[in-house]
Parts: structure tokens; sequence; C-alpha cells
DNA sequence: AATTAAAAGAATTTCGAAATTTTCTAGATT
DNA sequence: AATCTAGAAAATTTCGAAATTCTTTTAATT
């Protein structure tokens, strides 16, 4: 979908430079691309790229927490254990919750952070860095996509999460990357 | 290194603005690193930071041609075979070519095109141009690292440019993988 | 009717300057 | 002598407009 620099500059009240600075800088991450002398468009969605967006993230993540087991110390477990019982606080809650808005934005950082925590004890600040940006590309192509949340979608993820730290705090890497797999499954 | 503007303005006669524009074009190929209120500076060098850029080539890479391997065609065939047929004649030719600036140059872009149709077929876009991404990183941290461009480089070269095609079109996953590994082993 | 050509309109890119922020330098204070 | 602060210099960011390029519309020709 094209990005029409007049309605965006309506919307933010800002120059058409300042636009294009910024529209810029979200290419970098990969949410909007670029071609000269043609402008920007938001990343278009199809099945095909959500599969590909999640079929590379699981080859990231599986490398990236692979690495981590094998090198991770006590500060990873005890930053990923952090980070878990952090996101299963909040993914119990999201049933009783009001707001469902305000909830889902506190469990997608926390997911965010969850995963990004997984990997962070590999060596590779390039695979690490990668695997920021496809994360949020992931959410991007999926945001919207997931149409049941019933309290049965949370609890399987819950489970899901459980096995992944569960398998990584063992140091069982066939298991954990077993784990991922399941949890990417429903996007494959 | 920081990349000062007003020298690169003088060079490259232009306005600030311009160049903030394409330094940060360059930015969403890795060249180039930008940081808010702070402006740009090179991607810097280092060991690490070399071995983190040939390793996470080297995981691209396989990952990659495995999957072109499997399914690839005829026509991935016939591009693999004449990207490599180009690039030997150049390899061949180059201790006796005079300019030398020139023949590294059609080395460099023949090489690339070579490592690129590797893993052309491959069914993940997001692999193929995260890879076109580091291939670039990887050229940008090695340039100027190779001391010795004697003719025995060259034919070691050769030698492994010749075993990855070999394996790859007798779709032989583990020489193949295992070919590309000795090709980057030098650099890790 | 379809294709091509020209012109009008819209979007992109570049420019130079102004406003903001950071970094550097020199002097004062502990 | 070292640290801290104030001022100056430099760099970054934003702005609005001009120049270029692309897209759409309309008219003309085949």
């Amino acid at each position: 979908m094209k990005l029409k620099p007049a309605i965006l500059q309506d919307d933010y009240a800002c120059s058409p430079n300042t636009l294009r600075d910024v529209l810029m800088r979200l290419c970098t991450v990969g949410l909007v691309e670029f071609e000269m002398q043609r402008g920007f468009r938001a990343t278009p969605s199809s099945a095909e790229r959500r599969r590909d967006v999640a079929r590379f993230r699981l080859l990231l993540e599986r490398e990236g927490v692979s690495e981590s087991m094998e090198i991770g110390g006590i500060a990873w477990e005890a930053k990923l254990a952090a980070a878990h019982h952090k996101l299963l606080h909040i993914e119990r809650r999201i049933p009783d919750e009001a707001d469902m808005g305000l909830s889902m934005t506190l469990w997608t950082e926390a997911e965010r952070e969850f995963h990004e925590t997984l990997i962070s004890a590999s060596s590779s600040p390039l695979l690490i860095e990668t695997f920021s940006r496809v994360y949020l590309q992931f959410r991007q192509q999926f945001v919207g996509q997931q149409r049941d949340f019933g309290s049965s979608y949370f609890e399987a993820i819950i489970a899901e999460h459980q096995a992944i730290v569960d398998a990584a705090l063992a140091r069982d890497q066939a298991a954990c990357r077993d784990a991922i797999h399941d949890h990417l499954k429903r996007n494959l």
C-alpha cells in the first residue's frame, strides 16, 4: 500500500522532508519499502510473505538459542527466567483485563523481550540485530491476523513459552529447537 | 569512524540534506550506522566484527544453497553454470591483467553474482535479501584486508569455487555445505 | 475503439537557511 | 592538577520552497 505524503503530512503536521526522514528510518527496520523516484510503501502482506517471515524467524531464533545455551552463563539464565516470569504474569491476567488494547501492548512488549532474551547470549551481534528486525516484521505481518483471542489461545501460548524456557534452562538443545518450532508452526 | 558532513559536502558538492539522504540509504544496507542526534559513522571494523559477518554469511549461504538444491530447477542450474563460467574466466585472467583495479572490480562483481545465484532458488525472499546485505558488509569488512594477492591466492579461490559449483550441480548437499565452509574458513 | 502524445497535476528530490542539539574549548573553582 | 561550568563552534534536524521526475488525464491520430 502506497504511503501518500500529503495525507501523512496532514496527520503528523510536519514538512515533507521530515516525513521522508522518518520513513527512511522505518526502512532500516524493514517495516517500509523504498524505491528510488517512486517513494515509500508499506511492506505488502500476503500469505507467502507471512510464511517467509515466520520461517526466517524460526531459523534465526533456533540458531541464536542454540548458541546461547552453549555459551550463556548464569546471568543469561537469570535474565531469561525474569523475562519469562514477567511474560507469564501478563499472559495469565489477559482474560481478566478490561482494557484489551493496553494488555495487548504489554503482552507484545513482554513477548518481544522474552524472545530477544532467549538469543541474547549469542556471540553474533549481527544475528541478534537481524532477529530484532525480523521479529518486528513478524509482528507487522501478523497484527490483526489472529482471529480467536479466547482463553484457549493464550493457554496454548503459555504452554509453548513454558516448554521453551524449560528446555532452554535445562540446556536441552534438541527439545528447545522443537519447542520453538511448535511455537511458530501455526504461522508456517 | 565518524563521517564528517563538512568534508563529504565538499567532496560530493551537495547540500547537507542530500548527504543525509544518501547516508540513510547506506544504513538500510548496513554499511553505515546511524544514531539519533549523533549522526552517521562507518560501521567499525574489527577482528570480532569480521568473524561475525563471516559466520553469519556462512549460516545464510548454507541455508540458502541447501534449499536451492532442493527446489531449484534447470533454470537455476543454467544460471549457476553461467555465473561460475564468467567468474572463472575473470579469475584466470587476473594475473595477466595490467590494470589491477579494474580486474578487481570485475572480479568483485562476478563473485557477488556467483554467490547470489547459488542461493537464488531459495523460496525465501527475506533470506535472499538478508544475504545480499550481509555479503555487502562482508566485502566492506574485508576490503584491503587481503595481504597476498599472488597467483597462489587466486588458484585457491578458483578451486574453492569449483568445489562449490560441482557439489551444487551434483545436488550433494553435505559436500556443498562443506565446500562453502572451506571457502569462508580463512575468515572465521 | 485503441493507441499514442501532450499537458496538467501530483509526488519525489534537492536546496539553502534557520532552529535545535551536541561537542569542543577555555576559564574558573575546588 | 583535576573537575566543573559557560561560552563558542560544529553538527544535526527541521523547514518551506524550487526543481525535477513520475503519474494521470485529456485530446488527437491511426
